[in-house]
DNA sequence: CGAGGTTACTTTACGCTGTAAGGAGTCGCA
DNA sequence: TGCGACTCCTTACAGCGTAAAGTAACCTCG
């Protein structure tokens, strides 16, 4: 089995992900331990190893067992909606809008495809689900905050927010697990994608002429930058060309009524 | 722990997505199931319980163990690649694009909207993977068939289908998950909405000044449409606004250069 | 027709997972 | 000083995917 995802309770993420946290004095042992801890040492090992890490994982990285970590988190679902907003504090929570929204928004779809660059892991989260923790409120907002100068109504708002959240989304989800494939055969992008293809030429030769739109659209590539690897080059280009499509709908949502 | 994703050993599962499967006289007893019936029992277990299936479960189904499936796929993540592939042979295969390509990608994304919504698990297999199956080519190219009639070229081409593609599966995902976290509760859409609001404004009764900008698109909401459940509400309006800006994107670039 | 090899399927078993249960040791407070 | 709360450990369990080996069915060849 290869990734999971988590949705712990979310009464119980809740109240983790917004704890005031009062450190009051009681009786027991002093903790060795702290939530914040835990969730640290999980981003690490979800970094390393993707998202099919383990509790025992996390715990012997904090030199303890699996079962230290349940005193201060209730389950390994709750530990990732933890990882997965705590994560998010590394994006901005604002952003200029003097030059207009539209290089901020680009500036913000950008951040974001960096940031699943550095924890792939994170696009394995049960996505697009509700926004529970404080910082995945915060990237939403720096995001909405940006588009409501346009001046365009909230319910218009709302679609293009979901919009440009779920193409960037998805857009480096292409890329991260073609990325992993990549890495888990130990193959480089280009020959991982030269051995898929080879494959396929071979199971099924008449490819190019059951598809042929797909073909036309494959065969009209961009002059390749040698400073980027080969999937790169690819996605790259497919994320700035779609961006470029989904900001156009918005300046023209912005213009007419 | 809750949801899975597979992504099989690509050469293993083209090999058999693509299969030409010739039934050849051979020694031994007679092949009691098949990859396609074992295929169906995935989908149809993957229906009901979810991403959560065992091969136990399918086995069961068919009145073998699970072991039994070994004989005919080489493991559970290839038969996840299979599931998914076969489950697209649902979707139609061209669009008439007599009345120009925007009602045609309309009713692309509304059918893909459908699917996604009667197989939520799909959702969840490994997403935006490099295109593998013959079903999953054939619903992009019913796509980029739709859209090469713009004129536009190529390399543009190319970043709006995987625009569209994304937006679509996100704002579907949306649905699915809250729906399905509503369900696991027993609650229906509204309760489960109700309470999750009502638990993070205990905790943070100051949701609404720290994040003012969602407040302000929260608030702005349509009337609701008394047919639908209360969550589906929501998401469709989302949907079909976000489709829009799209599309409208997708003009201007026709448009212009 | 009978032997031999091939195949379908089962049983058993292993290592892994998340986590429930109970016990050992540590500390604050009465 | 002891009680009770607390942290952390050990043990244990059910479930998972699947490797390995065994059994029975069947075709092909002598």
């Amino acid at each position: 089995m290869v990734v999971y995802a988590g949705q712990g309770d979310p009464r119980r993420s809740i109240e983790l992900l917004w704890r005031a946290s009062v450190a009051e004095q009681r009786p027991g042992p002093k903790p060795g331990l702290s939530v914040d801890s835990i969730v640290d040492a999980g981003i690490a090992v979800a970094d390393e190893q993707g998202m099919a890490f383990s509790m025992r994982a996390v715990g012997e990285r904090l030199g303890r067992t699996a079962m230290a970590l349940y005193t201060y988190v209730p389950g390994k679902n709750e530990l990732i909606d933890l990882m997965y907003d705590r994560a998010m504090a590394e994006l901005p929570t604002s952003y200029p809008v003097a030059d207009g929204w539209r290089p901020a928004v680009t500036r913000w779809a950008e951040d974001m495809w960096e940031f699943y660059g550095r924890h792939p892991w994170v696009l394995q989260v049960s996505q697009a689900r509700p926004v529970l923790g404080p910082h995945e409120f915060a990237v939403v907002e720096s995001l909405a905050a940006i588009l409501v100068t346009t001046g365009l109504p909230g319910r218009r708002l709302r679609g293009i927010v979901g919009a440009v959240n779920h193409f960037v989304r998805g857009a480096a989800q292409s890329v991260a697990e073609a990325r992993a494939a990549g890495s888990a055969t130990g193959e480089g992008d280009e020959e991982w994608w030269y051995a898929r293809s080879a494959v396929l030429m071979e199971v099924e030769p008449e490819l190019a002429e059951k598809f042929p739109v797909l073909h036309l659209l494959e065969s009209d590539r961009d002059p390749v930058d040698p400073e980027l690897p080969y999937l790169e080059n690819d996605a790259v280009e497919n994320f700035r060309s779609g961006l470029e499509v989904l900001l156009d709908g918005i300046e023209g949502a912005v213009a007419k009524p």
